[in-house]
DNA sequence: CGCGGCTTTGATGTTCATCAAGTAAAGTGG
DNA sequence: CCACTTTACTTGATGAACATCAAAGCCGCG
């Protein structure tokens, strides 16, 4: 957790030292879709934000509260939920470090649409609400970086979510799995971040039978689990079982 | 069908007069969301559109084909769909009237994600891609419009999936029934524009199963089929079977 | 007429949710 | 520190929901 502490120091500096156009690089603040405003803009959000974190499992946005700010998730990870009529927790999506959390439905709502909720110790940025509006109006190529990124990340989420669909439990497991080692960690061995019961919300199954899938995995040496740890170790075939399962 | 040529002559016309502020107002077009724009922003649009119309099953727009522009859907109904890996073509939406069809992907890539294909009788207008892009960066306040606009269109999206996905078959036919009568008719009676293997790929069943529950639905005297015309009988039970079916 | 596409119904097997039960791990209060 | 509760994980058995296969009727069209 060396790279975190850093990095985290270096952006509260940053609050303190407002140079012109040196804030908030290392973590990737700026470059994410700030790149179009001038360094004056720039400042004025930077000294506009609040800086926060959240333990794992702690709730950063209600679904239905009112939105205070962009939410720029700085290290950590997050899960997007909501509760369902029927009182089922479903899970949308996972936010992963550089990303705007929510970003998709905030300018369509007062509210959250989703709960956001921490799944690894995380640290954040809030961003005013107002503010940005006000710099969508007066800087037209900072809307269009933000229509981009917008678009992109909804063609991103409807992806995903059409992958899963259309899949069967095997598939969505393989699915996940290749998901957190590609993705969000880029290794073949990794904790899991998510309980059972969560892959289960995330994938629109039972518990039982993510767990059941798992176990088979096991048995079939295309995975080994120990604890919360999960290794690939037949990458192929748990890739043509994503493709095929 | 006369209020339908009775528009079209309309905007026809429009694109003879271009005078400022009068173009395009019956169909919707510049209220969707060019209430923003210039009269002399808009006007230099409406001239730069084009004029087109699709028969029933024709394709307005292929997956993977080079964006030319905006479509703004002037009449009738287009289904969105995509070609999965698997070979299934699969059903992401319905844009009605007075929708920009694909809004929500056109920012993040050169080319279509979905085909667009004609599932009435269609007429559409097609914006000038880059004259958009230019308005964008030229005028915030139209920029904070189409925010607004693409974040309402990709929550709707997300909530029309999510809400398909956790039903089973009885509640997503009711669902899909329902979306027809409510959203898109408005009329407890209507000629269904799809056919039974389109419901299937749109709330992700088989053809056979939706036929199944179609024909459980009349015998139980809940609907009635004559033909591609189906009226609602018993909304209460529909209703009751969308929420907990 | 005959062909292909769409629709419909029945029979059958697979997949998955549910129920049940038990183990392990982790927190809680005395 | 230990009994006690709670929560997560795991496996098996069973039934419900759905896909698949098969077959037949219908309709439009060349």
């Amino acid at each position: 957790m060396d790279m975190n502490t850093e990095l985290r120091n270096t952006c509260i500096d940053t609050l303190k030292h407002k140079g012109p156009g040196n804030a908030c690089i290392q973590c990737g603040f700026r470059s994410s879709i700030f790149t179009k405003l001038s360094d004056e803009q720039f400042d004025k959000l930077a000294l506009n934000k609040t800086f926060a974190n959240a333990q794992k499992g702690e709730i950063i946005a209600k679904q239905y509260s009112e939105i205070k700010g962009f939410i720029f998730l700085r290290v950590g990870l997050a899960k997007l939920t909501r509760l369902n009529n029927d009182g089922r927790e479903q899970i949308i999506g996972i936010a992963t470090p550089k990303d705007f959390v929510g970003l998709l439905s905030i300018f369509s709502s007062k509210t959250y649409q989703y709960n956001i909720i921490a799944i690894e110790n995380s640290e954040f940025c809030i961003v005013d609400y107002n503010l940005v509006l006000e710099l969508v109006s007066t800087n037209g190529d900072f809307a269009r970086t933000l229509l981009e990124k917008i678009s992109q990340v909804a063609d991103l989420m409807m992806e995903t979510r059409l992958e899963l669909e259309r899949r069967q439990i095997r598939g969505r497991v393989a699915y996940i799995i290749c998901y957190f080692a590609n993705e969000i960690y880029k290794t073949t061995r990794f904790d899991l971040p998510v309980s059972r019961r969560e892959i289960a919300e995330l994938i629109d199954m039972r518990v039982e039978n993510v767990v059941r899938i798992l176990s088979e995995f096991r048995r079939d040496n295309i995975i080994r689990i120990e604890g919360t740890t999960i290794e690939i170790l037949d990458q192929e075939k748990l890739r043509w079982i994503k493709m095929h399962g």
